[in-house]
DNA sequence: GGTGAATTCTATAGATCTATAGAATTATTG
DNA sequence: CAATAATTCTATAGATCTATAGAATTCACC
């Protein structure tokens, strides 16, 4: 408990622990990571993680938060902006996808573990999870008034499954770095506006 | 260790453990979940467990395996099969969601829990994993040849994105009892190969 | 450089958890 | 029913792991 809260250094070193933890949370999962193991990848001893963690629960409290946080405040500026619907489409998977890269592993603890939190941490998290999911599906309705989307699109299916895939991406992302992330992005993008089947051209065969 | 190897009891008590230690890991994680927990949940004491089971890690890599195997099988026949493109398609999709209520949570576990194997056990889940994978790649290319399907689709792109949305929806579907399967089939089906996008008509507007 | 605050360390209590050994119980078979 | 085999139980060794207390060290500022 640092006397001075304007303390520069105990913020600095509490990012560390959290990204410390992100990584050992996603490499090991909660259970199987150890207090020990997020320290030793931090550089510093067991007990000592417990000047920034009240408890390893919290750390994982503050891992997903971190990871959920600016993914739902992005989604909130790309529904509030006024694009057409394919950008904010496009935008949702670029956001979604390059989290898994720029935040390293905590979105991913934060799919992955967050059940393992006490019902009212996760409270929270889920209220930010359903924003989420609310939004986008709001962007797919705007997409159907527009004309641009079917109008017998279930806006509530649309969302989920959108999650769904690129969360499916995220855990190849993660584990390779190799992947190109724009390509995937475009063909995701592609692949929910028009599908897979060959267009029929005017011209007969 | 039985006598008799024709054992009927031992082994159909063994697919209870299996059964048992699927759903415990399921709803706790494999480091989460206690050897206790598992043989509660199967009515027997903890130690007695380790007749069934050489160790715990021996009892996720039953568990992975019961999850996988019958999965890649129904793939192999399908891909095997001579439907046309588009029933292929809807008979993967049908076999992944429905896999997910009926094997109970065996095959989630399969997914989230796999990485916690030896490299060795590993290896043979992750030929099954890759068969799949590249069977379903495989009618993606039968697609193609058909036309039914767009020549410029990447067709290990189009796998990896139905696996992960399929994925995605496991995790509802094992969560949520109600949600109607079928309709989450033809929806699912419906996007991959058409897209939300409004088709449009011959008459302009 | 000295002083108090901030940070990190060491050591450990207490609570797990896995796996095993051997006893007790239940089932099977002649 | 007796005897043997199969199954389950009890008890525990040994190895964690979390969280805390208090000592040691480092840092910031005068």
């Amino acid at each position: 408990m640092p006397a001075n809260p304007h303390n520069n250094r105990y913020e600095q070193q509490r990012q560390r622990a959290i990204r410390s933890a992100a990584t050992v949370f996603a490499e090991k999962g909660f259970y199987g990571a150890s207090t020990k193991d997020i320290a030793e990848h931090m550089g510093i001893k067991q007990g000592s993680l417990y000047y920034y963690f009240k408890s390893k629960e919290d750390a994982l409290g503050e891992v997903c938060r971190y990871g959920i946080e600016d993914y739902v405040d992005r989604m909130t500026s790309i529904a509030a902006s006024d694009q057409p619907f394919e950008s904010k489409l496009m935008a949702t998977v670029t956001s979604h996808l390059s989290s898994y890269r720029e935040k390293n592993e905590a979105l991913k603890v934060h799919n992955d573990e967050r059940l393992y939190l006490p019902e009212e941490k996760r409270a929270t998290l889920k209220e930010l999870g359903s924003s989420y999911r609310q939004q986008l599906e709001r962007i797919f309705e705007e997409g159907v008034e527009s004309g641009v989307v079917r109008k017998s699109l279930d806006c509530h299916f649309a969302a989920q499954a959108v999650i769904g895939m690129c969360n499916g991406w995220g855990d190849i992302i993660v584990r390779d770095p190799q992947l190109d992330l724009f390509d995937t992005i475009q063909k995701c993008t592609d692949m929910i506006l028009n599908g897979f089947r060959e267009r029929r051209t005017t011209e007969r065969q």
